[in-house]
DNA sequence: ACCTGAACACCGTTCAAGT
DNA sequence: ACCTGAACACCGTTCAAGT
């Protein structure tokens, strides 16, 4: 008998397209060569067709990136904390997971700015944190405005560092912000100048903690508790 | 006698290449075409001049984008507000006068989310916050983090709109999230779905000036304002 | 030192033509 | 309906060669 024709190119078997196949081959290149190496041409060739071919499935590269960041969502443990625990703790614990996920995959969390997370996985999230400040006596309102702020907060937390990690993966460490502090004169910029070492201080981890506690702090405060009463319209 | 040979391609004459001269028809361009069409070598064509002239001066094409925030950032306005206002608002009309400036700028504000701003012009707007800080009687430390936190925060919100204006203006309008919460079943995601008007209501410097204010509440409560006392380190 | 044309190694998206 | 090769209209950056 005759060899089996290989598939074109000497690539492994070809398995039909789907928005399911898309995702997953884009999720390990990403995990492999990071976003900005995940082009259209690139992730077209690594399921062995032409970029054409991904049209079909996703109108353009943003909407199959905000695919791929819900996808990524589903990894976000909702329930990160022994129940019996404050509701502060808790609702950190949620954060910190989502902020886990995306320094898992720094150059998503870029991303992630701008996409506000609508698909399923990004739902559920937000019924969590909607959950769990109304548990702590966060007025309707307040938590709906407020959740959109500690997400954000997050997001872009984790979208900074993964940034950091880029630069220091460059070798171009030597942050601007660092050169700018060090020159700083006292008699030009006093609070800065004062404030220079602090400014920059602090592992991650427990600066994102502050942030977190700053901002509930701010939530369950009587004066800005509460969203324009016009806003609050609580259905259902 | 023979006409004066006009200069290449008809241009105005070549005035000699510079920082300040790149950077002034770089804000032409900016304005006139957006971010997304301000590339290295539209910007030479701009000037004159082939794209490798530009790497003369500015070593990429993001240490292009830093020069241009902060000579945006000299229009804020520092001093935004009555004097004798309570130091609240005069921090709330600071934050609102550097957002209006990257509103003018939304593709700026998209950049700036990940380039803190370390020219003069923007450690001038950090001196100006962490003086209203202080004088509001937060403490050091809270002053140090809770100021880039407040900056964070302002810019997040400008490029947010920046990005739905952009996508206001492609036509894309229906809002992946609005959609998202339009389907959502009262059994499945209830927080959501009795939130699910609240979530998106309100108008951007409306919920702007709520979530300043969330903040600052939480900068003042005694729990949350202050930082680990080990990076606390006031110099000078 | 400053400047440049040309080249290198890519992009996202569209479209006519195929199956 | 789904898929594709080829084309269109671009990118940022480098480098050898000029002045």
């Amino acid at each position: 008998m005759s060899p089996e024709p290989v598939s074109r190119r000497d690539r492994p078997a070809k398995m039909p397209l789907s928005r399911g196949a898309i995702v997953a081959t884009a999720l390990n290149l990403l995990r492999s060569d990071g976003l900005d190496r995940l082009t259209m041409r690139r992730l077209a060739a690594a399921l062995n067709t032409g970029a054409a071919s991904l049209y079909v499935y996703f109108r353009n590269a943003e909407q199959l990136h905000g695919a791929l960041l819900d996808e990524l969502l589903g990894d976000v443990d909702l329930a990160a904390m022994d129940p019996a625990a404050r509701w502060q703790d808790r609702l950190a614990a949620v954060l910190a997971s989502y902020a886990g996920v995306l320094f898992a995959y720094p150059s998503v969390a870029r991303l992630s700015v701008f996409t506000r997370p609508s698909g399923p996985n990004g739902l559920r999230l937000l019924e969590a944190l909607l959950g769990l400040l109304r548990e702590g006596g966060v007025a309707p309102g307040a938590a709906a405005w407020g959740s959109d702020q500690l997400l954000q907060y997050a997001t872009v937390t984790a979208a900074e560092h993964g940034v950091r990690d880029e630069m220091a993966a460059t070798g171009d460490d030597t942050s601007d912000m660092w050169q700018a502090l060090a020159s700083v004169k006292a008699d030009e910029l006093p609070h800065v100048y004062a404030l220079r070492d602090t400014l920059m201080a602090g592992e991650e981890g427990e600066r994102f903690r502050w942030g977190v506690d700053v901002l509930l702090a701010g939530l369950l405060d009587a004066r800005s508790g509460v969203v324009p009463s016009a806003h609050v319209m609580v259905s259902g």
